[in-house]
DNA sequence: AGGCTATCTTTTACAAGTGAAACACCTGTT
DNA sequence: AACAGGTGTTTCACTTGTAAAAGATAGCCT
């Protein structure tokens, strides 16, 4: 086994021992293999897509005691944070799911109590979903829990650089939301 | 209809036409229910999945057209960027992905003929997986697409704003990988 | 040699999401 | 009133991923 960095017994990318995270250690490698290509891109994009698995895989452990996925918190999450009913269209928009994924997760979150259904007086093809009692319970102890897990995943910045972070992140979500559907190459 | 912003017709976390993005609405409705937490990780983490969401969806354009998904891209990307034969589990380290999707992914792709496999002559577990020469062409020709089309989902932000992110990023990523599997409250 | 344990890969059973079609209902028009 | 077209929701068939077990082999230890 060489110490080169290039043996695949060094780990992913072959990133090996030195600086740098895991994306690095591919652009290094693509560099090397299509020495004219602009990289740039993979260095923000590969990144992020990388940090939402590793979050992903970590941050749900305080959801998984509580027995819901991330989808599943997501959808009780807005019916909390509004503060209202919401239909299963609105709630499908608002998670940014479709529609289908919506109809299953209500079922089962329904069959475990912690959401209702309520007919529309007037229109009878809508549903208005509120939380139960024991889903609003749920949420609001699980929601501390959450957010103190993700604290801990980023204490390992400091202060000025996460908020620098989350700055330059609302910017590229906006133009991303900006140019959504605009982009169709 | 009122154009308060908390009126869900105007758009999912009532976001509406004020400023920022969508994670900032849903930071700003969960705030005025719960006014003690503290949701700055909200901001960062928020961002990060609704980020990896939107790019997924519009980035695979020129994946799609050359018939491949994003972790099949991954695996023949890997084999590419390491420039030699790689083994299954190595290919799952390498994609991080699960051995039973390395599996299933191969298969197809030996179905298309974008990879092939070779038996090592010592250890008849491992399988010796290579591009063909139609799967190098094919990743040859799809990445300079993906990264003009990366490029352009990113040129709303300023190279300097990129930079920064990209080594925000960066950081980040080298705290959660090292101690991924350390977190397990 | 025989047996034990570890490793590499695949199989299996299942969970969850998706797009398209189906359904049920509303609404404006004639 | 009847219909055409639009909207909200669910169903269906299918694809893909996963965890756990199975299968196959290697290598050590006595």
């Amino acid at each position: 086994m060489t110490a080169t960095g290039n043996d695949p017994a060094n780990g992913p990318a072959g990133a090996g021992a030195r600086g740098g995270d895991t994306v690095a250690g591919v652009v290094r490698q693509w560099r090397a293999v299509h020495p004219g290509l602009d990289t740039g891109p993979m260095e923000i994009i590969g990144r992020i897509n990388r940090c939402a698995a590793l979050l992903q895989q970590a941050e749900d452990a305080p959801l998984r005691r509580a027995g819901l996925s991330r989808p599943e918190f997501d959808l009780l999450g807005a019916l909390r944070r509004t503060g209202h009913e919401l239909t299963p269209g609105e709630l499908a928009r608002e998670t940014f799911s479709s529609g289908a994924a919506v109809t299953k997760r209500l079922r089962q979150l329904t069959e475990r109590g912690l959401v209702e259904r309520r007919a529309d007086s007037r229109d009878r093809r809508v549903a208005h979903v509120r939380l139960t009692d024991a889903g609003r319970d749920l949420v609001d102890a699980v929601l501390p829990e959450q957010l103190g897990y993700e604290t801990d995943a980023l204490s390992g910045l400091p202060a000025a650089h996460r908020d620098d972070l989350a700055a330059l992140l609302g910017d590229l979500l906006v133009q991303l939301e900006g140019r959504l559907g605009g982009l169709r190459h």
